[in-house]
DNA sequence: TATCAACACGAAAACGTTGTCGCTGCAATG
DNA sequence: CATTGCAGCGACAACGTTTTCGTGTTGATA
């Protein structure tokens, strides 16, 4: 096992001064190319590789961005990921990831658990239980300490940082669009509580989607999902809300806020022996696996999780790297969407 | 904007020395409890935290995993990293993410990215490319400067490490079998090439369970799909080459090696008019969200990925804090499947 | 009153790196 | 021959922390 050699251990064989060796591999003109020649070689032919950790603690950078997201398990956060991971490496960045669980307490742990300077920034999609207890102090006081954070898909109004969103209210309003083009008569939406922000703002722009076409809204059409946590571990509960709301509402066209409750409204749907499209037409959110792969292939909105990955990723490092320190310049980038049409709508 | 406080700040503030400010913050029996109770109030005023870069620098650890995968967006590799994230954190690690996306040159950047002192160890699924080319002198040099890595998945028998994976051989078996037992007289494999390791053992484990049965061995049957790179990006591809496989051998079961290839052998089967489970029964492998929401449900094997990243995660950081420093005893854990019966097989 | 332990604290080194500054010796200049 | 200039290198500080080893003061004991 050879162990990695430092620059004292390269100084000390070639007998020259740490410094000296320093310079020599940074290609400083204070050195004889003699010199220079002599310690490349030997560096090289010993693999040197100089310590991270001691550059950032030199240089008070880790060249690191902290992720926090509720879950991995997910498509949209994992193409999300990748976005940044693709953005960050090629900016020389490392990424290192914290899972909340959707809990409050592991999301404050986390931060805390990198924000003793393991990190440089934060880009994070905040957990629900986080938002239905409307406690940001944590992220305040992170940004207050001078670490910059991004925030993606579920942001905080109240916290002033740089946001990477989609328009919630205009996509969902193209969606219910459709579905009204596609002569639905009567359009439903399954939906999360108010609190998840991308949950009421969907519903915002279903609602005007609906008034705007002379549609009445009726509240009934509306069903507010209540999953605080991961909802993969009841998703017999989920399966019970929709199916009560599809059997009690002769509903022809239903958006649905992710590509889960799609997937389920055409599972009790086709139970229901309901036939999809003809009978009910149905649009998902967040373009995954499942969509592309369902029986009937589900016609969805695609949020570009991988640009809003990069986009996040490009507004922390620029933030870091900028020398001006202008803080209060916030920016919030919003990313196109896209309806991504497969066979769950007649067009 | 507060700054982080340093020892050095307190100090100052305080008029005592650095040393009396780390002593007190840790309770040493040095320092008097007066001294303590006015340490401590300050650094609790200003919210002091140990800076973990220093730490790391004099401790030479820096209580981090680097894990490197294949691709992120992906269910079983999400799993894992979820299992590794949990013990890791429970012991006070942090998880940092590198992605070789099936690249041998990405995987060897991320590698030497992070073994500069940024990690203590690795956990690694090596990319396809790397399995192909047989190059591992990035892995063995690795080990060589001292940084433990752990396998999961897809192993390498000549690279000698602590290794997790499932018993592909003995889980494939067992999948034919039950399609034996369920009457199937065709049976057929949808495989990978062979250089990637679980390809090449399930591929032996369905030859097995087909000999041990009396059933001839025919090479028409196993279908080798060759997706060097990222499977989603050719869809297209795998459909052509599945939908040729079936149409040419009128099997009636089929045990395919992934999850996607399962879902896609659906698909083509579905299109031909075949009937499923009735005409065809179709075993799957890895649980992942295709399956329990396809239509129909998938019959699949559970790899219980967090268990393996759990698992993997415990090996690497039980090698890290072991002071016998035992090299050459190198754990193979194997962690147990289950077939988890659904709708596209008889029972 | 002299000796000594106990107590409470400070100085300094170390982890690996970079950059500033200063020093030495040699060549060129007047 | 004396001065200057510069090439080439080393010493040292600094980043923030922990830990070892002093060191000075106090109080008690002989």
């Amino acid at each position: 096992m050879k162990q990695k050699p430092t620059l004292k251990v390269i100084a000390k064989e070639l007998d020259v001064s740490v410094s000296t060796v320093s310079k020599a591999l940074r290609d400083s003109k204070e050195i004889s190319d003699e010199t220079k020649q002599k310690v490349k070689a030997f560096a090289k032919l010993y693999n040197y590789r100089p310590n991270n950790i001691a550059l950032s603690l030199k240089n008070k950078k880790t060249k690191t961005l902290g992720v926090i997201i509720p879950e991995i398990v997910h498509h949209f956060f994992t193409t999300v990921i990748s976005g940044i991971e693709n953005f960050a490496n090629d900016k020389g960045y490392n990424v290192i990831v914290g899972l909340s669980n959707e809990s409050f307490k592991k999301e404050v742990i986390n931060l805390e658990m990198l924000a003793n300077g393991s990190i440089d920034g934060f880009i994070i999609s905040v957990a629900k239980e986080t938002l239905s207890f409307k406690d940001y102090h944590h992220l305040s006081e992170t940004i207050d300490q001078g670490i910059p954070i991004v925030m993606f898909d579920r942001v905080i109004d109240e916290i002033e940082c740089d946001k990477v969103i989609v328009d919630d209210i205009e996509t969902s309003k193209k969606a219910v669009q459709k579905l009204i083009e596609n002569k639905c008569q009567k359009i439903g939406i399954i939906s999360t509580k108010d609190y998840v922000s991308v949950g009421r703002l969907r519903t915002e722009g279903y609602k005007n989607a609906l008034t705007e076409n002379n549609f009445t809204v009726d509240e009934n059409l509306i069903l507010k999902i209540d999953d605080k946590f991961n909802s993969d571990d009841n998703l017999e509960f989920l399966e019970v809300q929709i199916s009560e709301y599809i059997n009690n509402n002769d509903i022809d066209g239903v958006f649905a806020v992710n590509e889960l409750y799609a997937i389920t409204a055409m599972k009790v749907a086709r139970q229901k022996g309901l036939r999809i499209p003809e009978d009910l037409q149905i649009i998902g959110f967040t373009d995954g696996v499942l969509s592309k792969h369902a029986f009937p292939p589900l016609t969805t909105i695609s949020q570009h999780g991988f640009e809003m990955g990069e986009e996040a990723a490009k507004l922390l490092i620029d933030r870091l790297e900028s020398v001006s320190d202008d803080e209060e310049n916030y920016i919030t980038s919003i990313v196109k969407t896209e309806i991504i049409s497969r066979e769950t709508t007649k067009f």
